[in-house]
RNA sequence: AGGUAAAAACAGCUUGUCGCUUCCCUGCAACAUGGGAAGAGGAAAGUCCGGGCAACAAAGAGCAACAUACUACCUAACGGGUAGGAAACCCAAUGUAAUGUUGGGUUUACAGAAAGUGCCACAGAGAAUAUACCGCCAAGCAGCAAUGUUUGGUAAGGGUGAAAAGGCGGUGUAAGAGACCACCGGCUAUGCAGCAAUGUAUAGUGCAUGGUAAACCUUAUGUGUUGCAAGGCCAAAUAGGUUACGAGGUGUUACAGCAAUGUAGCACAAAGUGCUGCUCGCACUUUCGUAAUGGGUAGGCUGCUAGAUUCCCGCUGUGAAGUUGGAGCCAGAUAAAUGACAAGCAUACUCCGGUAACGGAGCGUAACAGAACCCGGCUUAUCGUUUUUACAAAAUA
RNA sequence: GCUGUUGUAGCUCAGGGGUAGAGCACUUCCUUGGUAAGGAAGAGGUCGUGAGUUCAAUUCUCAUCAACAGCU
C-alpha cells in the first residue's frame, strides 16, 4: 500500500535550510519545464527522508491565480510519485532537501507535466545512487 | 419580442479515485489510526479615503503643515451616500433684432476675484489706474482745388486677440457716448415662500466691479504619530551584561562638632537622548547604593476571527437609512490550505441541416481574478445569464 | 501586508504654465597624405497612458500603467 499523503512536515519551511540550499547546494538538474536544486542534510530527526519546496517566478506569471494553480499541480505530481524517491533514500538512510522551480512561461497540460516529472525524478535517483 | 441607461441577484453542476487546512468525537506518549463537520470574491485587486484595535507620557499646549468646501439629512466615521438647489451642455417645441421661455436628458473638485499680492506669452494703438493705429467730427494753418498738416473731441465702425470694460433699438449730438429712455441682463434693499441652499414680487441703482484660487492667499471645519512586520508571551547555543527600587548636583547661611562631616533653610542649575517640523513643556540618562537574574536572534504561541454580524417578517421615512420581533453561527492559512485527475451534463462558442422552433457533430468550463487583523465606502478589471425601473420610438412579425 | 520614489532624444540628465533643451552618440561637409581631436551644418521627441482645470499643460489636479527602493 503506497502512502500518498503530503503533510506539512514534508514541505521545506525552515529559512535556514532554504538559504543554505540556495547558497551551497550544487546538485542541479534541468528537465524542462523543471529546474531542480538539491542537497544532502545531516538532520536525522525528521520523519520523512525528503523535504521539498516548489516555486514559480513572479516574472513569468504576474497573477497570483496562475502561480497558485501551477504550484498545486507540482505538489500533486510530487505527492503521487514521491514513493520512487523514498524507497531509494530509505535504503541508503540519507535525508535530502529539494527545490523545484517552474521555468516555462506558459501553462502546460497535465500529460506533458507528468512525463517530464517522471524523467526528472529518475535523474535525481541516478545522481543519488552515484553519490552513494 | 428587440435598443440604451441605471439598479439588483448569479457568475458552473454531478459522480468516482487520490489529497490539503481547521475544529469535534474515538484513541494515544504524540498532530498515530478511524469517523464526522466546515473551508474563495464581487471585486478577495488598487491601497485612494474613513473607522475599530494596538503601542508611543493619559489623545500634553501653541504655531506651522495637510485635507475638505452649494444646502439639508444619513452614518461609528468619511473626501462616501440620499434628497433638494443652482449652473453648464445636448435634444424638442415656441419666440425674438438679440439674450430667451417651456419640457426632457446628461454632467458638475459648485466657498470667496467687491480683503490683499502675483500672472495674462504672441499679436494688437491699447490687457486692467484702460487705450486714439485706421476711421469719424470741429477749429486753426498751407493750398485755386483735390488734399496735407497741427490742436482738440470721440469707443458707433475696421483690425488684433482666449479676452477690448453690459446687449439691442431709439432720443440726442459737430461726431459720438448709459449722456438720457424702453426692453433684456447685472447689482442693492425690503416683503413673501422655504429648516436652508435658493426662488419670487416690488422698489431703487446707469452699471462704478475682465479672467485665473487644480497661482499665493482669505474664511470655515477637521486631522497627534505609527501601523497586526502594531503589541504581548515562551524560548536552545553563543557574546557579556540587563532589569527593578531608592537617593540625587553646585554655591551660600545657621546650628552641632577639635576636625572630617551631619542636619535645616535659601539661591542657582549644565550636557545628551526621546516625545511631530519649530517653540514651550515633560520624561529619562549623564552618579551612587540595594536587590534580582535576566535580555534577546532562528523558531513557536497569542493578537485571530461573534461582528457598526448574516437571513426573514413587520413598522417609520420621498430617500440614503433606522428599528421591534424571530431564526442562525458562517474561512483562518503562514514559501501561505480551500485542490489534482478522469467521466458525464447545463450554458457559451464553432461547423452542418432547417424559414423558424429546433436537431446533429465538435470543443470541454471558458470573464476579471485568490482571503492574510477586521469593518464602511470609492476607484479600476470583468465572458455571460436573469429580474426590475426609466427613456426613445425606426424597421419586421 | 505596509510605506515611498521615478518615468522627457539611442544613453545620462535639465526645464515646474507661453509651443523642448544640454552633453555623449548618429549623418553630411571642412581640416589631414590618412585617422583622431577641432570647426560648421543637420536629423532624431505621442514629454509613460487617459481624463480634467486654464485662452494655453512637459509643467497644475485626478485616475491608471510600468520600473525601482525600504520595513521583515
Amino acid at each position: 500500500m503506497i502512502n500518498n499523503s503530503f503533510d506539512k512536515a514534508e514541505r521545506l519551511c525552515s529559512k535556514i535550510l532554504i538559504t543554505n540550499l540556495f547558497s551551497k547546494g550544487n546538485r542541479v538538474i534541468t528537465q524542462f519545464p523543471f529546474r531542480v536544486l538539491w542537497q544532502f542534510i545531516n538532520d536525522t530527526q525528521t520523519t520523512h527522508p525528503a523535504q521539498v519546496l516548489v516555486s514559480v517566478s513572479k516574472r513569468n506569471f504576474p497573477h497570483a491565480v496562475d502561480r497558485n494553480r501551477i504550484k498545486r499541480q507540482m505538489r500533486e505530481l510530487y505527492r503521487t510519485q514521491k514513493h520512487l524517491l523514498y524507497t531509494v533514500l530509505k535504503q541508503a538512510n540519507k535525508n535530502i532537501v529539494i527545490s523545484i522551480t517552474f521555468q516555462s512561461k506558459t501553462h502546460l497540460k497535465h500529460e506533458e507535466l507528468n512525463v517530464a516529472f517522471r524523467q526528472m525524478l529518475q535523474k535525481i535517483i541516478n545522481q543519488i545512487e552515484k553519490a552513494i
